[in-house]
RNA sequence: GGGGGUGUGCCCGAGUGGCUAAAGGGGACGGGCUGUAAACCCGUUGGCUAUGCCUACCCAGGUUCGAAUCCUGGCGCCCCCA
């Protein structure tokens, strides 16, 4: 094993935070492997590159000889993690949780070293619990401690309802580090105090007690919101070499330091040094920004497809040609083909009416030609074997049926 | 148990009988510029082959020539008192 020093400059490299550091060296500096902990609740079926930072971190702990106890949240997700929310959120069901996990697990095995990692799932042990074994574990907790957590404060002080069983989610996802003698725990800033929870319930139960490592919550591509399925501003794990490209390239600059640090195995040095390139000005940040893009594709896919998905973003946005992977469309067309029907039909748009705005806004194309403002209507001929481009990347060929 | 308030488009939020497909902002999308970045400028933002038609301001009824706006009932959310 590396020495202490070596290991926590890769083991900090990105983290939001680690309570206590002096306690991490120490256990570090015992020379054994230690077991790090990663709670994930199967809710979201998909992975994107936000789930993948703790769990990048989590195979950089394994690079350094440290074990990994990943465990499925299949009990705990009955509850319902009252986490950021303003409001109790509704209970999966036992299915949606098995299908869910399932997904999960696949996806993260793909940044995972399997042989370093222990897939538990905390159902094992918490549904093991009766009612007197929760009686005894809940009086090691306060009300007053709980009401400290900024959501639950939030909610009690605003008047939105808190059930009691929310309160629970953190003694449950405690209890697991109990049962599982973690060292280490990591979670995003938002779940620090469930990690320091933890923490408490192990001290008190007279075990070493666990750090808590904490990680930023990464923005999505927009720059601005946390990276989510619902703002629509991820980049998914499964998602095609080209898309990860192109999203990746899209991420504002300022973001470009923090996606290389949480989301890539660019060794810690090299990162510093195409940080003080950028603001030093002798990298341009473009250059930066393409390998980063190449970096990410690699993980998920391969060098190659890396190198071709670049060579493509290249013809297409630098060249302005057409990609050569442009989903083919049947269509049963009529003579005269109304052309924001035929967007619809091509699933380029939701609508006609947003059809209609495109080509007045002037961001349709076929062939790459421009389609002026008032052409609606286009004879079968015109279009059939044609690719049409809607604004930057939306594209599809017409395969016309007769 | 009692009293009061509120519910508008993706979100926030104006509107309190006709001029409202609904101000303003945010977001999103499209165009320009560029490095598919940011910033900035311009435009669009219910549906419909459309100088018009249809559907819309929590839901269901009602008043009226005419309702997001008034009335009745229901549902949701919030506040105060007990």
């Amino acid at each position: 094993m590396l020495h202490v020093e070596e290991q926590l400059n890769v083991i900090k490299s990105g983290v939001a935070g680690i309570v206590p550091e002096e306690a991490l060296s120490a256990k570090l500096a015992k020379g054994q492997p230690l077991i790090v902990k990663l709670g994930v609740d199967p809710t979201a079926p998909d992975l994107h590159l936000g789930h993948a930072v703790p769990l990048r971190k989590l195979r950089q702990f394994q690079d350094l000889g440290h074990e990994v106890v990943l465990i499925i949240g299949d009990f705990t997700a009955l509850i319902g993690d009252p986490s950021g929310r303003n409001s109790t959120r509704p209970p999966l069901t036992r299915d949606e949780i098995e299908a869910n996990a399932a997904t999960y697990i696949e996806q993260a095995f793909r940044i995972l070293d399997t042989a370093r990692t222990t897939l538990r799932r905390n159902s094992e042990w918490l549904e093991e619990l009766t009612f007197s074994d929760l009686l005894r574990l809940t009086s090691r907790f306060t009300v007053a401690r709980l009401l400290e957590r900024d959501d639950f404060q939030k909610r009690y002080r605003d008047g939105v309802g808190i059930s009691l069983h929310e309160f629970l989610y953190p003694v449950a996802q405690a209890y697991d580090s109990v049962a599982i003698k973690a060292d280490v725990e990591l979670g995003g800033t938002d779940q620090l105090f469930n990690l320091l929870a933890a923490r408490e319930l192990m001290e008190k139960e007279d075990m070493e007690a666990q750090v808590c490592l904490t990680l930023p919550l990464l923005e999505g591509i927009d720059g601005v919101q946390k990276m989510s399925k619902t703002y629509n501003n991820y980049i998914g794990l499964t998602d095609e070499a080209s898309d990860m490209f192109g999203k990746t390239m899209s991420i504002p600059d300022e973001l470009m330091i923090k996606y290389y640090r949480l989301c890539t195995t660019v060794s810690v040095e090299e990162i510093g040094s195409i940080e003080r390139g950028l603001s030093e000005n002798s990298l341009h940040p473009n250059a930066a920004k393409r390998r980063l893009a190449r970096e990410i594709v690699t993980l998920y896919h391969s060098a190659e497809v890396a190198e071709e998905a670049e060579a493509a973003f290249d013809r297409v946005f630098k060249e302005h040609e057409i990609p050569k992977d442009v989903p083919e469309v049947s269509l049963d067309l009529p003579q005269e083909v109304h052309l924001p029907a035929l967007l619809k039909d091509l699933g380029l748009v939701s609508s006609n009416g947003e059809g209609r705005r495109m080509i007045a806004g002037g961001g349709v194309r076929i062939d790459g030609n421009q389609v002026s403002p008032d052409t609606l209507d286009l004879s079968r001929d015109a279009v059939v074997g044609t690719t049409i481009q809607v604004g930057k990347r939306r594209f599809a060929r017409v395969a016309g049926r007769r």
